[in-house]
DNA sequence: AACCCGGGGGT
DNA sequence: ACCCCAGGGTT
């Protein structure tokens, strides 16, 4: 073994970045499924932490299956794309109803797994061969062969998997699959790629044509729309603050958060539909502008401002079932990042600069 | 095939 | 400001 597929193992070799995920193949599949969901388009060093308080909670499948949905998702609190964990849930049970893992070729029955998931799974714990054709591989084989197409196109999709499996049969190991994820995360970058430093710049057509950066092209992006939201911040005398479940269908849908409302029109008033939020959920009292909290769903940009309810406000909000009380920074129940932005913003208001008493402006 | 979904890191 | 991430499900 002397080809590309050999200079890239021991380019792998001493640059790997280490990952708790890492261990020696076969690795168990409860394990790898975790690492793998998670690592569903998120960057491998933000999965990190994630997956170890995870593990620590699920050390296995058993555990997981036994576990209640939200608790799952509120592991996955921060981490974005919740249905992931809806689903990894889902499956863990398929499992352990069906009695184990189905044959290598069937992963992708379970819920959850894609093609991408299911490959790896099979390389990584039960011997496949076939490579997961993620954005790494996809950006990698469009410069090597210099296809010129977007990353989803299914012309690129077959050359990469080809290229793919070339180079699983030269290197006989998994370990391959990892080496051109490392490669197109470090040095086959999207935006500057490390050519000198790569392993593979001899059989690179890109790079001998001197624009690595051409490929893959670029589809069109898709216009960012802002939104303007207002936020109740309502604090119990323990340091408690009133959430409510996001309902189904809409954006962060089954999370934890604070009362939220959109202010339509954008050049409505946000303290006027700030007070009537607070009126429909029983509070009265004088509302305080807290600095506006921005935050990014896909292509949405969002910019919340929160009003804190005043001192006299009622103790206790009508019991309802998609509304409790929490601590902010310990939440019992899923949430988004969005809920500790409001807080530090409920925080600087309460203790920082000079509060806001005007009403802010209308996002960008 | 196109669209939707969280959130943040890197440039 | 912009790109895109170890994608999958739905329409």
């Amino acid at each position: 073994m002397a080809g590309p597929a050999a200079r890239l193992l021991r380019w792998f070799r001493a640059a790997a970045r280490p990952f708790p995920w890492r261990e020696p193949f076969p690795r168990d599949p409860y394990r790898t499924l975790v690492a793998e969901v998670m690592l569903q388009q998120t960057q491998a060093a933000r999965v990190a932490p994630f997956y170890q308080r995870f593990l620590a909670a699920f050390p296995t499948l058993e555990a997981l299956a036994a576990a209640p949905q939200e608790e799952v998702v509120r592991h996955f609190s921060g981490l974005g794309y919740y249905r992931r964990a809806r689903l990894l849930h889902a499956t863990c049970r398929t499992l352990l109803r069906r009695g184990g893992w189905p044959p290598p070729g069937e992963l992708q029955s379970l819920e959850g797994l894609g093609s991408y998931t299911a490959a790896a799974l099979a390389a990584f714990c039960f011997g496949g061969s076939e490579p997961p054709l993620d954005g790494n591989l996809l950006r990698i084989a469009a410069r090597l062969l210099a296809h010129e197409a977007p990353l989803r196109a299914a012309s690129l999709r077959r050359d990469a998997a080809a290229l793919g499996r070339a180079l699983y049969l030269e290197a006989g190991t998994p370990e391959v699959f990892e080496a051109l994820m490392d490669l197109g995360a470090q040095v086959c970058r999207p935006v500057s790629p490390r050519c000198p430093d790569c392993p593979l710049k001899g059989s690179c057509r890109a790079f001998q044509l001197g624009e690595p950066q051409r490929f893959p092209t670029v589809p069109a992006t898709r216009p960012v729309t802002s939104l303007l939201w207002v936020a109740v911040w309502i604090r119990s005398r323990s340091g408690a603050v009133l959430l409510q479940r996001r309902p189904p269908g809409e954006l962060l849908a089954g999370l934890w958060l604070p009362p939220l409302r959109p202010v339509l029109p954008p050049a409505a008033d946000p303290c006027a539909v700030a007070r009537e939020l607070a009126r429909s959920l029983g509070f009265a009292g004088s509302l305080q502008a807290l600095p506006a909290v921005r935050h990014s769903i896909t292509y949405r940009r969002l910019t919340v401002v929160p009003f804190a309810l005043g001192a006299e406000a009622p103790r206790v909000a009508e019991k309802r079932e998609d509304q409790r009380w929490e601590c902010p920074d310990t939440p019992g129940v899923p949430t988004s990042s969005l809920l500790s932005k409001l807080a530090a913003a409920a925080g600087q208001g309460a203790s920082g600069g000079p509060p806001a008493t005007t009403t802010p402006g209308d996002p960008p």
